[in-house]
DNA sequence: GTTAATATGTTATACTATAACCGTCAAGGA
DNA sequence: TCCTTGACGGTTATAGTATAACATATTAAC
């Protein structure tokens, strides 16, 4: 078998420091390429969320953030968390009113969340097919498509296990 | 051109009248035919539903049930709505935090649900591709794939004139 | 250096959802 | 028939999620 992909990796065990530094290399990176401030509670909070391969509540980063020395009211994780979904370094989840980081920033993907319901761990899976299809049925109907979320409830490898 | 399909009925104008009563008469038989009780605040809940192409969310359906004599607390409505998902008379709309009628009541079916963020109509279409390729990525990678929601945003034909 | 725009922090409040408890009523068994 | 049981619908209270509105501070542009 050949090396586990980046997505493959996200429901078993890996070096989460790598996740973290690659990640916040790339952010840092695409943010100046695109003229964007990644101030340093925006940075702190994309940090939070590479650091774990899970969905986070609003409320579960604003602690994090409080405990860092940054403001503690909601508005403060809310804002920051807006900042990364717009400018594509998070996804927000829906059916778990969470945030997690995006494992592709600047790709310009579109993609299915496996969303574990046990652990809320999460999976990003590229997977373009069915943009094209929501594409095909939105034009059938006159529908001028913007955004296409899927997202898939389940059981992870080693939920499914233990199950 | 064809007879409208109902999927196309759902962004123009169209009989609603139609849409109700065939919705409940077949929620009628749905019911029976499985042993459910379809009673006084669940049909009613179906039919606020059913009065609109569009996601009501739980407190304007809660107004509507107070408006006609039934309970004024939000588990008055979740409830009904809870009942009326599980069963598939009706779904929820994750992006919106709403609720909509169900246009293939029994049928057991995989939609994609086409989202106006004007005017919250909401068209559900059937489309089975999709699902075939999660499905396919989820076994690639040992998750155990239960349910999965497809959500488009966008703008309505009418709104999408408008704007 | 001044100005304008952006960002961060606050307080207060709105919106969404569920827990826990109680009375009613229908269905099935003694 | 009567009793028990369980589902239903109503309540109060509270938990969880999100945003409006305003003040201060920082950054960027001129």
């Amino acid at each position: 078998m050949a090396l586990p992909t980046e997505t493959e990796r996200a429901f078993h065990a890996h070096d989460h420091s790598h996740c973290l530094h690659e990640g916040l290399a790339r952010a840092e990176e695409l943010a100046r390429a695109r003229g964007l401030r990644l101030t340093p509670v925006r940075r702190r909070t994309l940090e939070i969320l590479l650091r774990e391969h899970r969905a986070l509540g609003a409320y579960e980063v604003l602690e994090h953030l409080a405990a860092d020395g940054f403001g503690r009211q909601p508005p403060v994780a809310y804002r920051a968390l807006d900042f990364l979904v717009a400018n594509g370094f998070a996804h927000r989840i829906q059916r778990l009113n969470a945030f997690t980081a995006c494992a592709h920033p600047g790709e310009d993907h579109q993609a299915v969340f496996l969303i574990c319901r046990e652990c809320q761990s999460v999976a990003e899976a590229p997977l373009d097919g069915p943009r094209d299809a929501v594409e095909a049925a939105s034009d059938a109907l006159g529908f001028r498509l913007e955004r296409v979320s899927i997202e898939a409830l389940g059981l992870c490898p080693q939920c499914a296990q233990a199950a």
